[in-house]
Parts: C-alpha cells; sequence; structure tokens
DNA sequence: GATGAGTACTATACATTGTATAGTACTGTG
DNA sequence: CACAGTACTATACAATGTATAGTACTCATC
C-alpha cells in the first residue's frame, strides 16, 4: 500500500468514523485497518493534533475489557473541517481519475 | 486543495499520461493542472527521479514555438509500475470510500 | 538593439505526515 | 509471575509536495 497515498486521508478516516459515533482511538485503529494497512503509531498523534487543534474533545471511561479508554468526541468545529475534507476528497479523486481516464483511453 | 492528498498521486498523474503518448515536461505541468492544482516546482524534479529510476527514458526535440524541449517516454519497467500504482490507487480509494459510507451512513 | 511575455527547465529550503520502532500501563488467564 | 490482549505514548526518519528563486530560449513590439 502506498504510504503517500495515504498522507492527509487519515484524519478524514478518523473525522468520519467520529461523525457517526464517539470512539476511542484503538477501535478507531481496527476500524481504519479494516480498510486501509495503517500503523498504530501514526493515529495517536493525529487523534491529539485534532484534539489540540479543536476539532475533537476527549473523555475517560472505564472498560470491563482492559485499561479505561479515551473517548474522542467530534466538536461543531470538527464536523465543519469535516465537511470541507470531503468534498476536498470528492473534487479531487474526480480530478486524479479523470486523468486516468484521459491517459487510459486510447483513441 | 488539500496538500497531503497529493503525495504520491503526482507520478501516477505523470505515468498514465505518459502511458497515452511521449510528453514534454510543460506540457505535462498544464495537463495535470487541468484537474488539480500543483506547482511547476514539484513537477521536474519527479521526472528526474523517475527517469533515474529508469520509468522513462528522455529525448531533446526542437520546437517552433520557444526553446527545444525535453520529452519523456515511458519504458516497460515505467509501464509496468503504471499498472501497480493504478492497482493500488484503486485499492486505497475504494478503501476509504467505503469508511466515508460507513462513517457517513447513519442508521 | 532592448524589453517583455510566453515557453521550458533547474535548484533548494522547508513543512507535513506517514512508518517503524520502542516503550508504558492495565486486566485477565494459566 | 509470565503472557496475551487491550490501550496509549514517544521519537527518529523518509518521502514528497509547496514556495521561491533562478536560468535560458524565442518571438513580438517599441
Amino acid at each position: 500500500m502506498n504510504v503517500q497515498f495515504k498522507k492527509g486521508v487519515l484524519e478524514l478516516c478518523v473525522l468520519v468514523l467520529l461523525d457517526k459515533q464517539d470512539r476511542y482511538g484503538y477501535e478507531l485503529v481496527q476500524r481504519i485497518s479494516d480498510r486501509i494497512a495503517i500503523s498504530e503509531g501514526s493515529v495517536y498523534p493525529l487523534l491529539r493534533r485534532l484534539t489540540k487543534d479543536g476539532y475533537f474533545t476527549t473523555y475517560l471511561k472505564e472498560s470491563t475489557e482492559g485499561p479505561s479508554r479515551k473517548y474522542y468526541k467530534l466538536t461543531d468545529e470538527g464536523r465543519r473541517y469535516l465537511d470541507e475534507l470531503l468534498q476536498e476528497w470528492e473534487t479531487f479523486t474526480n480530478g486524479v481519475n479523470q486523468l486516468i481516464e484521459e491517459g487510459v483511453n486510447r483513441e
């Protein structure tokens, strides 16, 4: 899996998953890993950064399955940022796919 | 336009356009710029890198419109690499789009 | 001839964000 | 106690865009 493709996308993935419900870090890693090979080590700094930037708030919650979990919750600002990113992603991938069509089509 | 999304994609775009026909650097910049905002300054180092890596060969050709042009031509190795990248791009974007679906769908 | 615009390419410092790796801490089980 | 699974923290490094600055050529205009 091309590392460079992934840049910038990880935060989109995290924001999208949190749009649906609050989640803890490890769960986010697992959910994303179902679709894209990622390193655990990159998610936590990202979560910290996005929290610092005001897109999430966090709270601790006891777990019956292991240590307590740090949950992340999307803020309104986070939700707005997500909408932006979703649009950018769509515009961007459409642009790339159009280039691929142009390049691949042989007249 | 999110800079990080673009990482790794520029080389895919260049390879795809050269799959169709030989092109010179400036033309590649223009064609890609039609779809994605990119900086000219990033394309030339990329072209040099991919040439050094064996994916292109180059030749000079006189132009009637300005200075002579340095054309880039895809090698067989380049074509193979392109196929790889195309598959990776598809796998990757499908994975991201699936995550977006999951995250966005509210039950 | 000088100048400017457009064509065409080169070079470099820097910012950003993944990976890889190493580690910590908690809980339950054997 | 040791180990596995759960859950999180920290850091060095690689890679590749951007921004910026520049070079050189050709043609048109003054």
